[in-house]
DNA sequence: GCTTTTCTGGACTTGCTGGTCCATTTTTCG
DNA sequence: CGAAAAATGGACCAGCAAGTCCAGAAAAGC
């Protein structure tokens, strides 16, 4: 089924109207309805551009989320080839998610999904193999430069550091404080260069 | 309303029912209907001991399972005295969610709630701040017994390992794999002790 | 034992929300 | 231009699950 241009923007409406609905009073309260309301279309135009209804919208919300987290922390997660790289990134990571708040789109929606069907946790796995796999590579360039110990496993390391953050975020979300975040990143990133001490 | 000997077991077989429900489907498969048929009560019964109805229940049932998570992690975690303490903790919190795989009912439970209220929060943070408190006082042992370098900010490494903790288990329920919580751990911990390379 | 309170059963109500349907308009394309 | 396909509007349906109510059984307490 062809999607003309009106379609396909229309389409676009949807998701984007849906997924602003949702960062802003979270999936569970987010009825079809506001949907509608928000982006000015009707039930059919949603059951036209998601058969499947309800779940379907949210998977698309989610694949729409979950790209924006990778394009989010552009262009510094792409190119972590340097220490100073590393703290320009971890700065914006803590400033999106400080902006962000405590609605995370993705996994709430996630969550709603309930993370059963297969379709979403490849959404979840395919976006932290891509974080994982930018973080991986930046720690390889700090063991190029020397920075880093040639010893460490820097998929593990990146592992370890992905859990932070998610962690962090999560904290953040349940308490509103970046506390976590901060520490889990800092400690993180002390570790890579060997330091003791945690910077800031 | 004081609860005779036969309420006060009612209610409790209830939570305990709810919660279980909850650990096997997921909170948003859970209808109060099937915490009825599991406990073998009737609807004014659990609006008799919830009069706030679903929401009042799920309360309950967060709060009883954050009491689990604690307890799950006794004796070791309140006595992290030394290295081979942390280490006996560590793979009891990896067993203990490995265990319970992609269901974490407090998290949902919460995630159900939205977190939006107060109460909510409050058991949330309660619970983080007390596994961060026995975190740290473990850290401080590690200090005083000159495993850990002295100066180490004992609280930030506590937070930094919590945080870990939290997303490692975050990923566990969404891919299935122990993989992150495992690398949040063995890096956390080879960080205190100063190891460059993680252990295992 | 008798009264009061608590506990239990289950039928009934109700509101909401996802989903269906068809008629109408707009776009596409030969 | 005209036919086919896509897009849109909005009324309608259906089911579910939360919450209400009252009557009756069991326990508590004097």
């Amino acid at each position: 089924m062809p999607l003309t241009r009106k379609g396909a923007a229309t389409r676009q409406r949807i998701v984007e109207g849906a997924a602003e609905q949702i960062r802003e009073h979270g999936v569970f309260a987010v009825r079809l309805e506001d949907v509608m309301a928000r982006t000015a279309t009707s039930k059919s135009q949603l059951f036209h551009y998601f058969p499947a209804g309800k779940d379907d919208l949210l998977l698309a919300v989610a694949r729409h989320e979950a790209a924006r987290v990778i394009e989010d922390q552009q262009p510094e997660l792409g190119s972590l080839t340097s220490w100073d790289a590393w703290w320009r990134w971890r700065d914006k990571v803590i400033a999106r998610y400080r902006a962000q708040g405590v609605n995370c789109p993705l996994h709430t929606a996630l969550a709603q999904l309930g993370g059963a069907t297969d379709a979403t946790r490849a959404v979840t796995c395919e976006l932290l193999a891509q974080w994982q796999r930018q973080l991986a590579a930046g720690v390889r360039h700090l063991q190029d430069d020397g920075t880093a110990a040639p010893t460490l496993d820097a998929e593990r390391e990146a592992a370890a550091l992905l859990a932070g953050i998610q962690g962090g975020v999560l904290i953040l979300m349940a308490t509103g404080a970046t506390t976590h975040l901060e520490a889990a990143l800092d400690t993180g990133l002390a570790r890579l260069r060997g330091e003791t001490e945690a910077r800031r």
